[in-house]
DNA sequence: TAAGATTGACGCCTCAATCTTA
DNA sequence: TAAGATTGAGGCGTCAATCTTA
């Protein structure tokens, strides 16, 4: 679809796993979507409770187990802006909170609360059962090994990239 | 990531795979957005003018060689009033044209112009140049085919649902 | 009554500009 | 000067409600 003229670089196999990507993506998300609206989430908010509730199982101090508002835009897909909105959504419900780093008074640290991490326990089995539903129930172990480390490459060669 | 706990009923890799994909999938799209932007186009504006040019190309009439809203709606991942709106952005760039269909007067048959025509065929080298720089030169051909067809089987027990 | 499409209100996200501390 | 984070403006996309024709 769209122009397969070998002279553009891309054959229809090819053209047709980008494709594939894309809308697999875009409609799993979309599942993922309403899914989690059920549990007042969007996906964004639920990606960074989860980050912040792996972070606060982990530390080894109650008083940790947050993390800087730059190590989460990097590793979630998002703005800057864009997270500094949602940390304060999950704020105004009571779900994070921030906190001032001790070394450095330019930093923040988004910590998850209680609240926060029931929510999360709350969601995470509905959230697992769907993406068991509509893809590892339809691909194979060896596809899904295959996906994993295929798209582990391209993800590290996205990823350099730093945003406002 | 995010509680590898078994009860859950996915175990790290298949984690690591799900992960991977949605995280490929946003970079990329964020990648190809902002390559876009260069052109003037959303993601979803070229895949539309995408669509519509290939429906004109395959026209054995050049009156025909337009697209209803609902199978449009239906083939991209997204709503019908989002439809509605970006349609109605591309007419007012003048690179698409709305027709009303000559059996049912309900339906709206999207058309794509020269000038967008014209604008598909100076976006699409660099679009591909891109997809190809960021997917294809870091995926082997056995992985793409396995990927094209594990994910093909994802979208398609995906796709059955309707949107307002 | 239902189908196709559109409208208006609203939330999310990005960009550019700004503020604060290093 | 630069880094971390936030703010305000604006575009995009969804939902619910509405309009028109079948």
């Amino acid at each position: 679809m769209t122009i397969p003229d070998p002279r553009h670089g891309l054959d229809a196999d090819q053209l047709g796993a980008y494709f594939a990507l894309i809308e697999a993506g875009d409609r799993l998300q979309r599942a993922v979507a309403d899914q989690l609206a059920e549990h007042g989430l969007t996906h964004l908010q639920f990606s960074l409770l989860a980050r912040l509730h792996d972070a606060s199982t982990q530390a080894p101090d109650a008083s940790l187990g947050g993390l800087r508002m730059n190590e989460l835009a990097d590793a979630l897909v998002v703005s800057r802006s864009g997270l500094t909105y949602q940390l304060t959504q999950l704020e105004k419900t009571g779900l994070a909170e921030r906190t001032t780093t001790p070394d450095d008074d330019r930093g923040v640290v988004a910590r998850i609360t209680p609240a926060g991490s029931t929510r999360i326990v709350e969601t995470m089995p509905g959230h697992v059962a769907l993406v068991k539903q509509y893809l590892f129930d339809v691909v194979t172990p060896d596809e899904i090994e295959t996906m994993r480390t295929a798209l582990g490459r391209v993800v590290e060669h996205l990823r350099p990239e730093r945003r406002a």
